[in-house]
DNA sequence: TGTACATCAGTGAACGCGCGTTCACTGATGTAC
DNA sequence: TGTACATCAGTGAACGCGCGTTCACTGATGTAC
């Protein structure tokens, strides 16, 4: 019957959701590099060998860890900037930031493996590009919706040329995530983009120790820096 | 006698030497998290016991090797500028950003243990603070140079207005590394440096794939960039 | 509705490997008289 | 210059622990007639 094969179906899929769950939250203790199957089926009640029948290795696992974090940072993302009038850039851009700063210090193990050093061994696989640039594509359009209604109009132009070897890249930015944008803006998206990751890094790994104290204050004041980089007002 | 008690010294700093060597290698098979003290006495031909007539745990091993990056980095970011007159403060800015970036492309497992997400379980002692100052400092000098020298007067001033949390952090970073600049520059240099480590990090760690091609290009677009921003001129 | 068969989940033992750290010890090298 | 003693480097065995993955297996659950 399919109705019972769907039951078998659901309580795998309900396992498997419980393994990953078991698996994030022993990131905190041992890192990426340290997750261990093991200790996973411990946890979960289980002999470890019955993990291998909801995930075929432990790289595996990690693969799927990575793309829900990914999926975890674009979601938190995509739903920062609704609560903005559209035409409120300087308010979504920062909705955008905030979201991206908020999840990594709520799940500073997830963004290690998605955003830090990569795991010693593990070869991410092709599925994991896609989930990447999700939250990228929300920062993309508010640059790029920013930029048509006019707003870098009182910007004094790029800061310093733009190499020429950089045209083809922009162009395919263009049709991805930034939508008819000038060549000097798809530059400073990228960096307004790694700068913005150097900051929450900095930040979680603690590089900031001792030097900023109200790094929340900072991080805004920073974010909007940032977002006049790429033409967004502040 | 002095001169043979020297002699036994002298031994015992060599193969500290070679073992934090072989230690240095071995942090590419594995990373931070793996490398292990029975792998480094293996290629030593020492019994792996014998490890501890010379650094008393792991995490002091780990430790030693921390401080050396960052001295590494530091002297590299030092002999960077050198090259250039003092008053091209573009010139050595520049120089100073591709000295980073270079150090991380030929050490991107030494760079990930000094900037990358923290070693599970290791809690980083108190003497690593100071040789982490060590490439700030002359960031900071460079960005003191050109704002003394009123390279600034052409910059339309903060892009976004500094919290005035960040006064005392502005201080106290005045009084160590940026003599003698404002806030809103002290502000401009830190998130100038952290954006110089994202980009860095991004790169290394893969986020810029089928992204940027020529990568060395866009580096020193965005380095002057950045650069820019705290009045360094493009 | 009942029965024979197929599918799947989970077990438990095993393979072969790794690790950090401790400890009592043997020799060699240096020191002091 | 020679001898007794102290220091140090390195050994080898052991403790107690961890890991990923394979494999033959027992039961339970679902499927098809």
């Amino acid at each position: 019957m399919n109705a019972s094969r769907t039951a078998r179906e659901r309580v795998h899929a309900e396992l498997t959701r419980e393994i990953t769950e078991i698996a994030r939250r022993r990131l905190a203790t041992g890192g990426a590099a340290g997750l261990s199957l093991r200790a996973v089926a411990r946890e979960m009640g289980m002999v470890s060998s019955a993990i291998y029948r909801y995930f075929p290795s432990r790289d595996d696992l990690l693969t799927t860890l990575i793309i829900d974090g990914y999926n975890a940072v674009g979601a938190a993302v995509e739903k920062a900037g609704t609560a903005c009038p559209p035409e409120d850039y300087a308010g979504r851009w920062l909705a955008a930031c905030r979201a991206v700063r908020n999840w990594a210090l709520a799940h500073p193990h997830e963004y290690a493996l998605v955003y830090g050093s990569p795991v010693p061994g593990y070869q991410a696989p092709e599925r994991t590009i896609g989930p990447a640039s999700r939250p990228a594509v929300v920062f993309g359009k508010i640059i790029g919706d920013a930029y048509r209604a006019g707003t870098t109009a009182d910007l004094p132009g790029p800061l310093a040329p733009v190499p020429a070897s950089f045209t083809p890249d922009a162009a395919r930015l263009r049709d991805a995530i930034l939508e008819g944008v000038p060549d000097h803006i798809a530059a400073a998206a990228l960096i307004a983009w790694s700068g913005l990751f150097g900051l929450v890094s900095f930040e979680l790994f603690g590089q900031f120790e001792n030097v900023i104290t109200d790094r929340a204050a900072f991080f805004d004041h920073a974010a909007a820096c940032l977002g006049r980089l790429t033409g967004v007002p502040a």
